[in-house]
DNA sequence: CCCATTACTTACTTTTTTTATAGTACCCTA
DNA sequence: TAGGGTACTATAAAAAAAGTAAGTAATGGG
């Protein structure tokens, strides 16, 4: 819940599915923008900020960086920074990072399957 | 994606991740306020309208007629229409829709976990 | 001294999503 | 004939998320 207001409808209506619902609340996090494109490249292992820019395509700067502090909060994402000029920064999984790999499988075959049904019955 | 621009920037960005990663189609689809929760009561089998707007709390009458008809567009929810009155409005998943069944459970598991984690570190 | 490189910030603007509030249609019952 | 139940619609406003564009810092090389 990146910039949510304490005090809207919105803020409550979350808390309280996410407090109540783990899945609910597991596909709040993956579910936004980019988040997960950063996620399934981590996967595959150490990337340095400008790594994953490249990688993913349009993602600007900022969004690349709002994206990665907000994994990091959640522990997701692991950030070393390296005390060189120019600057270098790494990021990596955490252990609980690593375990959204089935997570992240199951959701690419359910996601094929479901492309493939839709467009199947598209313009039939 | 409800109600974008066919001319943004937005629109772009996600046609292409949406086209490269069937992950991060499916996290889009189920991430999104809502979705999955009704996605979640309807697993556990046929809800009416007043049903699930009851058992899920905070949620408008709009926005669980905007969910559902989203939900019905991508063919993970049906809809059926008794011509009686009052109106009688069943919905229920389709085959592609139960099919997240176990996806469900994945994230339930792994939303479990990265809750307990987060909040054993909060204060750590 | 000027430029390149890298990983960001900052200050906005635009787009998208969610919420608020007030209807509507239909028939049945009291 | 007024009110109740059900499943919605319409319109507007607020809130959240994403995008744009222009910096910044530090240092080594020319």
């Amino acid at each position: 819940m990146g910039q949510v207001k304490e005090s809207s409808t919105n803020f409550e209506n979350r808390k309280i599915m996410n407090d109540a619902c783990p899945e609910v609340y597991a596909a709040s996090i993956l579910g936004t923008q980019w988040t997960l494109a950063i996620c399934s490249y981590l996967i595959l292992g150490k990337h340095r900020f400008g790594e994953l820019r490249k990688k993913i395509p349009g993602i600007t700067e900022r969004m690349l960086t709002l994206k990665l502090r907000e994994l990091e909060q959640q522990q997701i994402v692991k950030r070393t920074v390296f005390a060189e000029v120019p600057p270098r920064v790494e990021y990596e999984l955490t252990k609980i990072g690593k375990d959204l790999a089935p997570l992240i499988a199951q959701l690419d075959a359910w996601g094929r399957k479901h492309k493939k049904l839709v467009n199947s019955t598209k313009y039939a």
